[in-house]
DNA sequence: CGCGTGATTGAAACCCTTCAAGTTTAGTGG
DNA sequence: CCACTAAACTTGAAGGGTTTCAATCACGCG
């Protein structure tokens, strides 16, 4: 069923609880794209009110400073989403980039389908101020981990948020993520592969 | 008019553009607490539902690792939101501590009186999306930070964050926010000053 | 094959921490 | 009003972890 947005479908129903019948209501609100490895979604400077969800692939949300480096504030693997949630309500230019780093077929949405989701469906109601406000207790975590914790908890911390996507991305996007340098997470790497 | 939260009804008819008689139907949703310097108001393995606007003082928000050692990840002064957003909608005990650092006099809100003023007013609506994607985009933000570049300049933010906070918490405070120790922020001050 | 990108490793420099001592400040009681 | 005390802040020196810079290695791809 749905083969275009199997994961989508499944995370409606068995996740959010939604009923099939509300589901399919829902059909009409949203659309289904497939973006190359490399695309971009937003740029610094754009408005983009869509939400994502990662049916298949991977996305990367990021900032770049005045010498274009850049810091990975996440990774959206499959089943997780993603959105400029500033720019959903405002239309204040955004601070961040968004872009495919592999092949991505994403669920798009926008507020108009959370608005007539909250609308049918109690559950789904229910479940997105639940997303919402775990995505926040998230970012608490990760900011008590940045300002509490050594690089090499942060890494184990890393693997533990995001399982396997060391073998999908390269490790100066980690050490982006981590807010040190490639060279460290080589060396915390030896030191973990020696125990 | 109402002395005992002229902050909050400033906020709401100013801020959130509230109507006055939408704000009169909601005098019965709240409350006004006053609570005495060094009160906690939450501790971690704790449940607790309340929203927290503070009216007078400062609260401040943190964590504790197992030796003790306090990270706070925000403080709360004048005309800011405070709550454990987890605990709204979950049973899940808190990660997090809550305390007054000075004599303090907030709002007490819960989850219906959000449903409530949602419900009586489109205004506040849109104002809540619109807080809660801020605080979302400010989370971003000082992640971003914490990952891009040295103290020095976290401590600049920090200073624009918070004006005037430095006179009101002790330096080792300021240094549990920043990630940093005391003494550290103690060479950044003075090499500020040299300037 | 050669090129470019990414990973590894080493050495020096740097920032921040740790530990320790000294100084300032604020509060308390004589 | 001063003396005492505790807490907070400052300053110095040594040490550790990370960065920076540079060289080398590994791999995939035109």
């Amino acid at each position: 069923m749905y083969p275009e947005f199997k994961n989508f479908h499944q995370y409606f129903t068995e996740k959010a609880l939604v009923a099939q019948k509300d589901f399919e209501k829902l059909l009409p609100y949203f659309s289904v794209e497939k973006y190359p490895k490399g695309h971009t979604l937003l740029s610094k400077g754009g408005v983009n009110k869509h939400i994502y969800f990662v049916e298949e692939g991977l996305l990367r949300f990021y900032t770049k400073d005045e010498n274009g480096k850049e810091f990975i504030l996440h990774f959206a693997p499959e089943n997780w989403w993603l959105t400029d949630r500033n720019n959903l309500c405002s239309n204040e230019p955004s601070e961040f980039f968004i872009d495919a780093y592999e092949e991505t077929s994403v669920v798009l949405l926008n507020h108009d389908f959370i608005e007539k989701a909250t609308e049918i469906s109690h559950e789904f109601r229910t479940f997105h101020e639940h997303i919402l406000q775990r995505h926040i207790k998230q970012l608490y975590r990760r900011i008590n981990l940045l300002i509490s914790t050594p690089a090499k908890e942060c890494y184990i911390e890393f693997l533990k948020t995001y399982p396997n996507i060391t073998q999908r991305v390269p490790q100066w996007m980690i050490a982006s993520y981590l807010g040190i340098t490639p060279e460290a997470v080589s060396r915390i790497r030896k030191e973990l592969a020696s125990k």
